[in-house]
RNA sequence: UGGGGUAUAGCCAAGUUGGUAAGGCAGCGGGUUUUGAUCCCGUCAUUCCCAGGUUCGAGUCCUGGUACCCCAGCCA
């Protein structure tokens, strides 16, 4: 399932097409072009994935460019976040970070330029005005009644605009394409707004800045881009992209494919919405474990090849999906099953007092770290006479499919010895606070020979000795939603009425093997028994802060 | 409502000139196991949104429907 081979696709199939017409001299350059105004999320790598993986494959190019055209809504903590993020899953773009913003000199020629053609004219009506003009579905706009403008007037009027003589809002400039196409991009599209603002890579230089629609393609060209792959929404906007490759003079001429984002059910990768839940306090920030960013999966503790396999296993279409939230969680315990190092934790401790083991004795037992593969080592743990184990693996009666500890019967403690439950100790609430046991000493590393029951135990535990166990706290963390779909809610509601009030559980007392004592933050185990864990950077003097990243898979009978 | 897209198993998804439905995940059955994990073996679409048509033969071609997604920012 790991090192699957580039599967085919769409995408590919085009490239494959392009290289054997002899396109683009048998280059392939792909990029990455996020907008600076929020985290990366498991959406992201998708497309990450999909166009480092292609330039890769191809041995191509993939750029990182931040598609930063509006100074209102981004901010560097996001360029640094984005980019701490493609480099953490693995991907190395070729040559300098770059912007949009870089290219604002030439895009102001391009725009300058189109002026000259007739092709884009400045408008000065109002934004509402414009909104009006430019019709709807069923009726087509009209024309502006500055659409006719000299390109003299233009030009002066563009000046003006640039040297900050109107104000936001006052002018537009627009291109000069048809005001009754069925397709509303092409209703003489926006290419430049005012806006006063500074920028965060240009100051304040400019009080215009180019749309989105203007910039990306032109980008594309400056930067030699073979193949421009975005998603779905962008597809009415080809012709737009089209045009202006056509009717400019570029060094390229790249072109756009769209694939189908990604949807993942029980979570929201909307940046408006994760942004909300971080804004209003509802989760921890935007690296929170349960947040489906980059960041709050790498603290969760999900491992950058996992979400690479994640991706890559999941084809690229054009068909509007939703990928079940099981598959990434399968994707990490892949992960995490091959590479993550054993050791026992103990989430719920109840006390196993083994009666016959002398008080002050202390035996350490060898285990492995990884038991199907021993390359990895092993480790000692102390056995002593007072244990931990979970208050889940005993029970004082209990049908045969229970394979733990019960009343009266055996069980391995495992990496040790078998144990057999002979009495509890109670509480004045009654509640079972001890559980007193007599061990065989000739059961370390072969079964009981001489007794009931020959061979096989019950079942097998795992514990940690009272004496030596670290104290530590363990965060158990589920769905941050309680719908399927939570961005698609009834009239009237919220998504964040369907946020699950359970989706964080904080376990204070529990207890891991002393080896673990001072390991640092993002280290990865599989607690044998329980699920993969991450030690979180809030661990410090006071313990040790586990993330619980996902479950081992669980199929056993529930009626045992 | 005009335009642009998409429909293959519970969830993804391959299927390139029409030749008799890949693969993954989930499920189910069994085996191994000192983790109820892992691993291994087997099983899982007489049918491709629906209805007609062409053809010896259709997921692929034709006709007509249906469902869902996207577009009316001076956002990206």
């Amino acid at each position: 399932m790991s090192e699957a081979k580039a599967p085919s696709n769409f995408i590919r199939q085009i490239i494959d097409r392009d290289l054997a017409e002899g396109k683009n001299d048998g280059r392939v350059v792909t990029r990455f072009p996020p907008e600076p105004n929020g985290y990366l999320h498991i959406g992201h790598a998708k497309s990450i994935c999909l166009n480092f993986g292609v330039a890769e494959s191809y041995g191509g190019a993939c750029h990182l460019r931040f598609d930063d055209t509006n100074p209102e809504k981004e901010e560097d903590e996001y360029i640094q976040s984005i980019q701490r993020d493609v480099e953490w899953l693995g991907f190395e773009w070729a040559g300098p970070v770059r912007f949009a913003s870089g290219y604002f000199d030439q895009l102001h020629d391009y725009a300058v330029q189109l002026i000259e053609k007739g092709l884009a004219y400045v408008d000065t009506q109002s934004p509402e005005k414009i909104a009006e003009m430019r019709g709807n579905f069923t009726t087509p706009g009209q024309d502006s009644p500055f659409r006719d403008r000299s390109v003299e007037e233009n030009k002066a009027l563009f000046a003006k605009m640039r040297a900050g003589d109107f104000d936001e809002g006052e002018a537009v400039l627009r291109a000069r394409i048809d005001m009754t196409s069925p397709n509303l991009t092409l209703r003489d599209p926006v290419l430049y707004r005012i806006r006063k603002k500074a920028h965060h890579q240009t100051g304040d230089k400019w009080v215009i800045y180019p749309m989105y629609d203007f910039t990306h393609p032109l980008s594309d060209a400056i930067e030699g881009i073979t193949h421009s792959l975005c998603t779905l929404e962008f597809e009415e906007h080809r012709p737009l992209y089209d045009w202006l490759i056509e009717h400019l003079d570029v060094p390229a001429e790249p072109r756009q494919y769209e694939f189908a984002r990604l949807n993942l059910n029980f979570t929201v990768t909307s940046k408006r919405r994760l942004k909300l839940l971080v804004d209003e306090g509802h989760v921890d920030g935007w690296d929170d474990p349960r947040m489906p960013t980059l960041s709050g999966l790498r603290r969760r503790g999900y491992t950058p090849a996992s979400i690479r396999n994640f991706c890559d296993n999941l084809g690229v279409s054009r068909a509007d999906s939703v990928i079940d939230m099981s598959l990434l969680e399968e994707a990490v315990r892949d992960d995490l099953n091959q590479n993550a190092p054993r050791a026992f934790c103990v989430l719920k401790p109840l006390k196993l007092v083994i009666e016959n083991w002398p008080e002050d004795q202390e035996e350490w037992l060898r285990a492995p770290l990884h038991p199907q593969n021993e390359a990895m080592g092993s480790r000692e743990m102390p056995l002593t006479r007072e244990v931990y184990i979970d208050r889940e693996d005993f029970r004082e009666e209990a049908n045969k499919k229970y394979k733990r500890l019960v009343l009266g019967d055996r069980v391995r403690l495992r990496y040790g010895y078998v144990v057999r439950a002979e009495s509890v100790v109670r509480d004045d609430a009654g509640e079972i606070v001890e559980v007193r046991c007599s061990y065989d000493p000739d059961t370390l590393g072969k079964n009981p020979q001489n007794d009931e029951g020959q061979g096989k135990m019950r079942g097998v535990i795992h514990w940690v000795s009272a004496r030596h166990g670290l104290p530590c706290r363990v965060r158990l963390y589920d769905r941050l939603f309680d719908v399927a779909n939570p961005a698609r809610v009834a009239e009237g509601e919220s998504f964040l009425d369907h946020l699950n009030p359970d989706s964080l559980r904080v376990l204070e007392g529990c207890v891991v093997e002393p080896r673990l004592d001072g390991v640092p933050a993002e280290t990865r185990y599989q607690f044998e028994r329980e699920g993969y864990f991450c030690v979180d950077r809030d661990s410090g003097a006071d313990g040790l802060v586990f993330n619980r990243t996902v479950g081992l898979r669980e199929s056993w009978p529930r009626e045992a």
